[in-house]
DNA sequence: GTGCAACTTGAAGTCGGCTTCAGGTCAAGC
DNA sequence: GCTTGACCTGAAGCCGACTTCAAGTTGCAC
């Protein structure tokens, strides 16, 4: 029942048919996403269960989660091993929280969008736009500057341009 | 008609009313996406209406917008002055389609995955949730690499794990 | 006129998610 | 057995949006 020679891929492979560069893939295995075994040689090998796991991290990637925050809920799984049902849900949950809040940020942003639009007022600062919560932001990069709250023009006075 | 002394805002006084950092408005400004006068002493002095400014670029920050993206965005409306509706309606619009864009990614993030928990398959690949369309992505930093299309898994057969 | 907070600059650092490079090793087809 | 392409490693580079630092200058209250 063990793995055959066949049963495993070169990292050029895995790059191939995972679409990433493998560059890439070994930056996964640092990162404790993915794991290989090794040739004699030193040359990994990957399960082709490895697919799998990869293709769950980019889906992951796509609802916003940080490498870590999928390092976190890989470990919820079981290694290279079918999950439950259980254990899906339990994953499924939690990107679908992250999705259904990303959506609602969005949707309120068009809202007030709309709203500027339609009144005609012409101001971000009256309409309340750029008032929109900023927590989180874009799961983006690097040190990111949000302090929230403290409202940017509460009393102030509107004078002449944008 | 002019600006008096007391129209004007020093950095530390944006930074506050903005709520962003000075180094952050400095680099803005480098970016050309705000302007300031100087005083004879060299120190920056910021109309009122930088306020909406600043107010512009995180609102279009939170739509995805990139700095340079913004910059576009902002020498398409009057130096300081109060735009029109059309010129309005027509950033607004960009936005527009950039939210409904995201949202209809997102949409489509989460059927995949509900179908994913309702058919209890338990497999990323089968689903198709990975396969699901890569471009853009999140507006991230850096070098991304996303080569789209090209299916990972074709036609594999699936062995055990996920 | 002095003290001190707020300002100035350019350069370098940070973060995540990679890519690129240099210099060397392995695997497999002829 | 030799060649050649795929692989190995560690270090460095890159992107965007900043922050931090060092070392010097201004502005204003007293």
């Amino acid at each position: 029942m063990g793995l055959s020679r066949h049963d495993l891929l070169t990292i050029g492979q895995l790059a191939e048919r995972s679409g990433l560069a493998t560059s890439a893939l070994r930056y996964y295995e640092r990162m404790g996403l993915i794991h290989s075994e090794r040739t004699t040689g030193n040359q990994r090998r990957f399960a082709r269960s490895t697919l799998r796991r990869v293709a769950f991290v980019r889906a992951a990637q796509q609802v916003g989660l940080s490498l870590e925050e999928v390092r976190t809920a890989l470990d919820r799984l079981p290694v290279d091993r079918a999950p439950s049902h259980e254990d899906w849900n339990a994953v499924a949950r939690t990107w679908q929280v992250r999705i259904d809040r990303q959506i609602e940020e969005l949707e309120l942003m068009k809202r007030k969008l709309t709203g500027c639009i339609g009144c005609g007022c012409l101001s971000l600062t009256r309409c309340g736009l750029y008032n929109a919560d900023d927590r989180a932001g874009r799961a983006g990069s690097g040190a990111r500057y949000l302090r929230t709250g403290d409202p940017a023009t509460g009393p102030e006075p509107l004078p002449a341009g944008l």
